[in-house]
DNA sequence: TTTGATAATATCAACTTGATATTATCATGC
DNA sequence: GCATGATAATATCAAGTTGATATTATCAAA
């Protein structure tokens, strides 16, 4: 629908757009970069008694090009020219990473110049949350990805963020500037798990309330009490009759996210 | 700092990035828009007395320039080569509204194709905060800009949005999707006038505590009860001592915002 | 049947909140 | 002067929420 109006040169806006040359600007590309947390539920059996220790985790891929080669990076990729944001991101981890239809928002846009050495690129970070157990991850792109692995996390409040893969810690062994997405990730995850449903994103379809608090603890960096958070999360939970099986003490009951 | 290791090709990082050619990707180019509120203190004397309604208002200026020629639209401009993306929100502010110095946050990027019907455009949304006493606004690009104008803003809890400069009412008549990054911009002010001290960066030096509840009213979109409002508050001000002088009442105290 | 483990609920004081009522301080006008 | 009408500021209080600890429940093993 063209504008009737002239401007300063007598165009209208049909003839202002036929004529207008995007190379006037600067070369500049806009990339994607995924933060994808999970909670990896690890079931150690010492004597007769089940011990499960949950750990937060992210995403990371082992780079296969330059720069940074061989070193571990988010999952990201450029925005194709007709997508919207949210496609790049649900594409891109399609590519990399082989999951389909995620939980995911917008985290935050970073722009430093500098941030990477081929040339000014900006990147819209996204947050994304699974039930690890719903998903099969897969190296689609063996050209560029040599690895996949899921990244555990420490992150107490007040302290300092520790990430590591096996034995191995590695905050500066992270590609450009992902250790800060990462940790803004944690941040928004942290302050909205408080005053939103975003949490039964990282759950399976029947949980414990102990086992959804241990997930509370995890993100908030701090120990909750039982009978105060069962009180607050009582009417986002719906219980299911069943119980888990357990051995050693009382089954606890197993529950299903409600949803509003 | 050139890596050791070589890529598939046989490079090393340094020789990749001599090699490496930006335009193998998409054109597309990266804008700031700038989503600045302020307060309409406006003081009217009906008899004896003094009336003050406040608005919440946002900056818009009248386009010069195709795309929306002669529309209202955020002020913004594309990112340059060399600075920040936090950069680009303050120069563009410096260079289309003469504002500097300016409280801003990014608000969200907005990148759907065909939102500019130049070319792919994506937008990096920034939140601005100003007290409208502090600042004189100028129109600095008047090749481009004809006109400025503070917008006024009607949003009342599970309302739609409505916008309004004199008469004129005109979400309609708003370039690209500046409607949607205005309404963002009050969705984020909302959010965080509870939990987060932004508010103040409306506020002139010295305030009463009624003239803050009516802001945190108009952001909030619903009516507050004084008390409560004044126990809730009270840990983050401080009282002068002064008062105003305003005629037919009981005066009321000047408050001081008393950072944490 | 005792022990030791975790699940789940009960109890309760301290604190916070929503709401209304009361008191304070001014200018006006009879 | 004193009643009036306006807004500022505080008082009061019941109801609700929170943090914390104590108690009870249910299981398996010894």
């Amino acid at each position: 629908m063209s504008n009737p109006l002239h401007d300063q040169n007598g165009l209208t806006e049909k003839e202002f757009l036929q004529r207008y040359n995007p190379e006037t600007f600067d070369r500049l590309a806009v990339s994607v970069d995924t933060v994808v947390f999970s909670i990896d539920s690890r079931i150690q059996t010492q004597n007769y008694r089940k011990l499960d220790e949950q750990k937060l985790t992210v995403l990371l891929v082992k780079r296969n090009e330059h720069p940074y080669l061989g070193r571990w990076s988010l999952p990201g990729g450029f925005v194709g020219s007709q997508e919207t944001l949210d496609q790049a991101a649900q594409r891109v981890l399609h590519d990399k990473t082989g999951l389909d239809n995620v939980y995911i928002e917008q985290l935050y846009t970073f722009g430093h110049p500098g941030r990477d050495p081929r040339m000014r690129i900006i990147s819209v970070a996204y947050l994304a949350l699974i039930d690890r157990s719903q998903y099969r991850l897969m190296n689609v792109d063996t050209q560029k990805i040599t690895d996949l692995s899921w990244c555990e996390i420490d992150f107490p409040k007040n302290d300092p963020l520790r990430l590591r893969i096996g034995d191995e810690e590695l905050p500066s062994q992270i590609a450009f500037d992902h250790a800060t997405l990462i940790r803004e990730g944690l941040l928004r995850l942290r302050n909205k798990i408080d005053y939103t449903d975003i949490v039964f994103n990282l759950m399976p379809e029947q949980f414990t309330i102990t086992h959804l608090q241990q997930i509370f603890e995890i993100i908030g960096g701090e120990k909750l009490l039982a009978p105060v958070f069962r009180r607050k999360i009582a009417c986002k939970i719906t219980p299911t009759g069943e119980y888990t099986q357990e051995r050693g003490h009382r089954p606890s009951q197993l529950y299903v996210y409600r949803r509003p």
